[in-house]
DNA sequence: AGATTATATGTCAGATCCGGCATATCAACA
DNA sequence: TGTTGATATGCCGGATCTGACATATAATCT
């Protein structure tokens, strides 16, 4: 993984100790981040195909502005729980949902 | 949804509130919880079809034997982060994984 | 420029979840 | 029957996540 998209994702909160440790990042937790990245993506699309605002979203899920922007940010302090309930409330599909976690991230160039 | 199928999902720690609220559940409630039954399901089935305890399995995510318990029984206090987690460290593949989230429960009979 | 609306960032107290331990239940055997 | 190995249940302190609030930074207007 290249050092640009380290720094992306420490930015967001990800804490991943020294390079060494960040190369070994095992497989199962560059797995776990890409998802929940995926996830997030996911979300933005959906709001903005509905065209709420944050604010809108977040009063859906009884929750706040801030936390939806979290959640489309992909931060480290947002669960997979929340991201799936999230989706879920704004009616994603079994269907569309697999489809996400299916859809592999493309490989860098 | 019959009164059997709730008695099982409260006795489990799922804290339903009256039978109004019951029978009130949202959907985006409902498909959380069958999701997280259908993953506790796959976990289960996963590691049996390796051939390990709960107690290996455990080590292997550094955890322990009772959390391992409660994931595959899809208690109430495991998230599906911890679900997710696991599934991946056992190393199931986003094809797979996809799968499971696709296949929608069995309707009652 | 200033005003307005949307999004992002920082922080924190309370809620939820986690690992670990003890112990109970169950199953298969001698 | 009792012993052994596996799984289930109850509990708790500490860790993590959440909603909420304040505030900062866009972006889009007049």
């Amino acid at each position: 993984m290249r050092d640009v998209k380290r720094r992306r994702l420490e930015a967001k909160g990800w804490k991943l100790g020294s390079t060494q440790e960040f190369l070994g990042l095992s497989d199962e937790e560059a797995a776990y981040i890409e998802l929940k990245l995926r996830l997030a993506a996911t979300l933005r699309q959906l709001r903005q195909r509905r065209n709420l605002t944050q604010a809108d979203l977040a009063k859906l899920l009884r929750s706040s502005q801030s936390r939806v922007a979290k959640m489309e940010a992909g931060e480290s302090s947002v669960s997979l729980d929340l991201l799936i309930r999230s989706l879920l409330a704004l009616g994603i599909s079994n269907t569309e949902l697999s489809r996400v976690i299916a859809r592999s991230p493309a490989p860098a160039a």
